[in-house]
DNA sequence: TAAACGTGGGG
DNA sequence: TCCCCAAGTTT
């Protein structure tokens, strides 16, 4: 019977599954204690869903540590220094999404006296929340029934009903798909039930049906289908950039830093001053130094790939007089220096040097 | 709608 | 080495 009409039974199945499999997580109830009554924080489901965007789960715990353990409260981290928060959030990419920490942080403060709003539309006006984060808090820390649809969640359901349209043109389908599932009892483990279920079962590659608690209604393992979905449009090529760094220090060890510009690429994030970053096959002449010095190019350059081009970096250093006065950027004394407070591309430049 | 926006790990 | 991928949002 259910073979052939299981659309009743799916929910339930997966819970069950859930309920044995759930992978513990440093922000996670676990559904035991959940059903025992303990309410998640909304601050730190809040904070590892904005983490975890576009992120693994094995780079965000270290950082969701750190974040917890120096503002345990969304009170603490409204108060934060900006120069801190981009500190503690540099090498973990997408740096608007610290930017916006901030903003949603010291909006909930102003706006909803300290404490994160139980209410969907509320929550998708806060900054750096859409909708996948407004349905994943709405669900996870209030228990209201909204749908998560996540990478994991669009794959699962192009699989569950064999849906070949491509991605993104597929994704109101797969919503809809995903809405119909969504139980009214539970629906905060069950957001994070299929998310699990793709994560460790229904994986891009050689997904595990075998072990599948889905593995009988599910239509692409009926026809074979599963490791081919979802289909996705071709991707473009990455175009090369080329740039240059300038890493200079005084003889008392400061460095000459700068703060990027909130917008665009590493905004707000503190990095070397250089050049622009050109399309170019090969590098372009060096640029103007922020401050008259005996600049020297480093032997090798860095490489690194960000989300749309590759870039060569060239790295140039020179010791800088004690009275510099560079047209560009502050000094860092030596003391305050912490190369984990760059981003990874400008820490790469710092690694040549040293 | 499409492009911008990071990084590290796995195959 | 290279390509794909990860619990997306903003413009």
């Amino acid at each position: 019977m259910r073979d052939t009409d299981p659309s009743g039974d799916l929910p339930l199945i997966l819970l069950e599954w859930y309920d044995v499999h759930a992978r513990a997580m440093p922000w996670r109830t676990p559904p035991a204690d959940r059903a025992a009554g303990v309410r998640p924080d909304p601050y730190r489901i809040w904070l590892s869903e904005v983490m975890l965007q576009q992120t693994t789960v094995a780079t965000v715990r270290d950082y969701f540590q750190r974040f917890t353990a120096r503002w345990p409260t969304v009170v603490d981290l409204a108060a934060a220094a900006d120069a801190d928060v981009m500190g503690e959030w540099a090498g973990l990419g997408y740096y608007a999404r610290a930017r916006n920490l901030l903003k949603c942080a010291r909006a909930v403060v102003a706006e909803h006296d300290g404490q994160f709003p139980a209410d969907h539309a509320a929550l998708l006006q806060l900054p750096g929340i859409g909708p996948y984060t407004a349905a994943a808090v709405s669900s996870i820390a209030f228990d209201l029934p909204f749908t998560v649809l996540d990478g994991n969640v669009e794959r699962v359901m192009a699989r569950l009903y064999d849906i070949h349209t491509p991605l993104p043109a597929a994704k109101p389908d797969l919503m809809t798909r995903a809405e119909v599932l969504t139980p009214a009892i539970r629906p905060g483990d069950y957001a994070q039930a299929v998310m699990d279920l793709g994560a460790t079962i229904c994986t891009p590659k050689s997904p595990a049906c075998g072990i599948c608690p889905w593995r009988d209604p599910c239509l692409a393992r009926r026809n074979g289908t599963a490791a081919e979905l979802p289909k996705k449009t071709p991707k473009k090529p990455k175009p090369i950039r080329h740039g240059t760094v300038y890493l200079g220090q005084r003889a008392d060890g400061a460095w000459l830093l700068e703060t990027r510009p909130d917008k665009g690429l590493l905004g707000g994030m503190l990095g070397w001053p250089g050049t622009d970053w050109i399309n170019a096959d090969t590098p372009r002449p060096t640029g103007t130094p922020p401050a008259s010095a005996d600049w020297q190019p480093l032997a090798g350059e860095v490489r690194h790939t960000f989300t749309h081009f590759h870039l060569m970096l060239t790295v140039i250093h020179a010791p800088l007089p004690a009275e510099a006065d560079p047209k560009r950027g502050h000094f860092v004394a030596p003391d305050n220096f912490r190369p984990s407070d760059l981003p990874t591309v400008m820490r790469k430049a710092y690694d040549l040097l040293r």
